[in-house]
DNA sequence: GTTGCAAGACCGACCGTTCTTTCTGTTACC
DNA sequence: GGTAACAGAAAGAACGGTCGGTCTTGCAAC
């Protein structure tokens, strides 16, 4: 009881001056997103994060309401992280077609990191089968804005294209081929994985002309 | 202590004779793997498989040592399931590339049920990031002699093309696209994944010749 | 003197697991 | 045919451990 929830009192929030802004928010978040990606969700518990940032409990909670807040932030610094280099990417490419095999070789550069261990977003999901679980929405959110992202670079691709094929078709096919390259690779060996979906990106680009 | 372990003696196991097998064993594990699939392994207790089944602790832990051994049974049963059907799909086709196909149908099929959660051994991978644990043996086991089984098919599709592709090439290229479709249907609808693959895997047949 | 962080006791709930006890069939032996 | 033995299953108490989460206290800095 003791302490009247107050969020009116003294600064509100979002940095009320101070040396760095919020320093153990950012080291717990560092640490709990190196953990989750590493090791699953719900295999890591509140404990174990503290004891790696490290940080204390009360510190923990005042940051985040709760585990799942830090598991949403955690997804959306990746989504931004890939929206930031995804964007990058399709800035300096010449044309369309090589914006395409930027983003790519981008997925592909992705496979052979040695941290390599999945898609962030199919993980995640897979872990929260509840299709209402707010960690599903932003996993769609995610894959709608990229599904949406690769059929406007098709369609620009396409529009040059004697056959006219389909954008959104082209679209779901490089989804569903980088899902299976997420998926696979740190199964089946990255090499054979990274090798079979560059051929597929290729062959999408010069098979649909 | 008391019972010096006997096994000469009376019925030595294996069905001494009674009504039916098992019962209780197969109660328990065919509920544990509709539980295990439809809402993840480490999201299931032992307790709720024991509420749904019925059973009591004692009974589900003479006939598995550990939960670890009732995941491995889930799996190994899936993975039964499945090489019977594509077995049975190989044999009734026509030719190589009408198996080629029975097998890509037999995915669409599965992804078109409404129970459908994705696919069993990848959820089971995503949940156990240890490449150690038996659990990923039993993944990795199964996607081996899936992939072997693609690439088999697709040496007697090629040895009738002028082209002569690579049969390893194109096993890989199915897999990546039967991974995608199972972990994308259930997050991007069924429809637009379900006919992309579909599409994917008349493509492999039809451009490589 | 308000705010952020450290340090840690504490909570109820649930985890997988082991145990004891009781009841039932079936089997083996005399 | 009678009886003792035993495997299988039911039922449930209890184990230590960990889960996510709350609370109190003390200190340092602006």
């Amino acid at each position: 009881m003791a302490a009247p929830t107050r969020s009116a009192p003294g600064g509100p929030n979002g940095g009320p001056g101070g040396h760095g802004r919020s320093e153990a928010r950012e080291r717990l978040l560092a640490t709990a997103s190196k953990l989750f990606y590493g090791e699953g969700i719900r295999a890591v518990g509140v404990e174990r994060i503290l004891a790696e940032a490290p940080a204390t409990r009360a510190t923990f909670y005042r940051h985040f309401p709760s585990k799942e807040d830090l598991v949403l932030a955690y997804l959306r610094g990746v989504d931004t992280q890939i929206r930031a280099a995804v964007e990058a990417a399709i800035e300096t490419a010449p044309s369309p077609a090589d914006a395409l095999r930027a983003v790519g070789t981008a997925v592909a550069d992705d496979l052979a990191r040695p941290e390599f261990r999945g898609c962030a977003f199919l993980k995640a999901a897979a872990e929260y089968p509840d299709p209402d679980d707010p960690v599903r929405k932003v996993v769609l959110d995610h894959r709608a804005w990229y599904v949406t992202m690769l059929a406007e670079l098709f369609t620009q691709v396409f529009e040059t294209s004697p056959r006219r094929p389909d954008p959104q078709h082209a679209a779901r096919h490089f989804v569903m081929m980088r899902d299976g390259a997420m998926t696979g690779a740190h199964l089946d060996g990255v090499d054979s994985v990274g090798a079979a979906f560059h051929r597929g990106v290729e062959g999408l680009l010069t098979v649909l002309h």
